[in-house]
DNA sequence: CGGGTGTTTGAATAATGTCAAACCGAGTGG
DNA sequence: CCACTCGGTTTGACATTATTCAAACACCCG
C-alpha cells in the first residue's frame, strides 16, 4: 500500500483538488483539513454533497477514465495523500482484502449519502441546519477518539457553505443559527459549534446515532 | 455465485422486504418488479432513497449485523433472487473480481445518490419531477438494451412516491405534473410516462447524460 | 484608513405546503 | 347491471416557508 503511494500533497484552502467534468487521474485520502464535494447546476447553483473529513477517501471512480460528475474543493488548508488511479485494479487482484475495506467505505459513503437526502428532502430548514452541525460535531469528536464531549468543536464552514449543503439560502440559514441561538439551542460563530442544549438539538436534529451521554 | 444463492422470492406489491431498524441477515438482487429503499422520519413523513429496478443489487452492509437505516418495499409485484450475508466475506476472499464487481456498483450507486441529493438540493419543484422521470425513463430504456426510444414507458409510481422521493407534497407534484403537460413536454397517467417534447425536457432536467437521438 | 468578504436585518415576493372538497376509475357485493 | 366504497388524483383558497433584494454591519487584512 504505502508503495503504491504517490506521494503527499499540501494544499491552501480554496483549491479545487479537481473539478467537474475533469480526469484527474488520482484518487485521495484527506490527512489533514476539510474538503468539500460538490457539484455545479447550469443555474451558477453550488450544491455540497459531502464534508470530507481526515481520513476520507474520495475521488474513487470504477468506470476506470470516466470524468466525475463532481469537484473536491478544499475549505481549509488541507493536506493529502494522493494514489495514482492506474493500476489500482492490479493493487485489488493482489490484495483483496483492501477490495473488501473499500466496499466497506463505500457502504459508509452511501450511508451518509442517504442520510443528507433524507436531510435535505424531508426536514425544514431548522431541523436541517440542526442535523448537519450534530452529524458534523459527533464525525470530528469520534474522529479526535473523544469520549467526551468538548464545549466547543472547530467546524471550519461559511454559512453559505451550510447553505450550499443543505439547499438553502445563506441568508435564510443565518436567520435559523440566529433562532436556534435565541432558543439556547447551540451557538455557531467563526467556525466554532457550541452545543447548549444536547437533549433539544438531538431531538431537532433526530439522528439515528446518538451517543457519548 | 450460484451456489451461493440461498433462492429466488415472488413478492406482492407492498411487501416490506425489510423494514428500517431490522436486520435481515439477507441480501437481495431485484429480478423483476420496482422497489422503493425509503427512510421513515419520527414526524410520519416517508423519504424515498433510491428506486430500484430489475438488476439492482440491495441490502448489503459492511459491518456485520448492524441494523439498517432504511427499508425495502415493493412498488410492484416482485421477484429477487436471495443471497445470505453470512459467510458473504468468505465469498468475496475467495473471489476477489466480485469484490471489484462490488466496488464498482456501489461507486455507482454512491453516484445515484449525488444525483438525488443535486435534484433534491438544488432544483425548483418542476425541475425535480423532470429530472427523475427522465433519468427513470433512460434507466428503463437501458435496462432494456433498446437502442431507440419508446413513445411510452412504463414507470409504475403514484404521484406520493414521487413526492417522497422529491421532498415535495403530492398534491404539488399533480400540479407540476398538469404544468408540464399543458406545455407539451410530457405526459404521465397510470404509470405511462410518455415524453412529448424530449430538448425541452432535457433542458428542464439538465441531465448530464443525454443519450439516444 | 480603505476595500473585501462574510454576516445580519428587514421588507416584499415567490415557491411550496395545508386543508378541504370534488372527482375519477377500479373493484365489490347486491 | 347497478350502487357503493376506496384509493389515488385534481382543484381552489389560504397559510407558511423560504427566497430575493437591498442596505447596514462586522471583521480581517493590507
Amino acid at each position: 500500500m504505502k508503495k503504491f503511494k504517490k506521494g503527499d500533497r499540501v494544499l491552501p484552502a480554496g483549491t479545487h483538488i479537481y473539478r467537474p467534468g475533469e480526469e484527474s487521474g488520482e484518487m485521495y485520502n484527506l490527512l489533514d483539513g476539510w474538503v468539500a464535494l460538490y457539484r455545479i447546476l447550469p443555474a451558477g447553483r453550488r450544491q455540497i454533497l459531502e464534508f470530507a473529513l481526515p481520513g476520507h477517501f474520495f475521488g474513487y471512480h470504477p468506470n476506470a477514465e470516466a470524468a466525475t460528475a463532481h469537484g473536491a474543493q478544499c475549505l481549509t488548508d488541507v493536506s493529502v495523500c494522493v494514489f495514482p488511479r492506474r493500476g489500482f485494479p492490479e493493487l485489488l487482484r493482489k490484495h483483496p482484502e483492501m477490495g473488501m475495506a473499500l466496499n466497506s467505505i463505500a457502504a459508509h459513503d452511501i450511508d451518509r449519502a442517504y442520510d443528507h437526502i433524507t436531510n435535505v428532502g424531508a426536514r425544514s430548514a431548522r431541523e436541517r441546519v440542526a442535523n448537519l452541525l450534530l452529524e458534523l460535531c459527533l464525525r470530528v469528536t469520534r474522529q479526535k477518539n473523544s469520549t467526551t464531549w468538548s464545549d466547543t468543536v472547530d467546524i471550519p464552514l461559511a454559512q453559505h457553505d451550510i447553505a450550499d449543503a443543505l439547499g438553502l439560502t445563506s441568508v435564510y440559514v443565518s436567520q435559523m443559527l440566529k433562532s436556534l441561538r435565541e432558543q439556547k439551542v447551540l451557538v455557531f460563530r467563526n467556525g466554532q459549534l457550541q452545543i447548549l442544549d444536547h437533549a433539544a438539538l438531538a431531538d431537532l436534529a433526530d439522528l439515528d446515532s446518538v451517543p457519548l451521554p
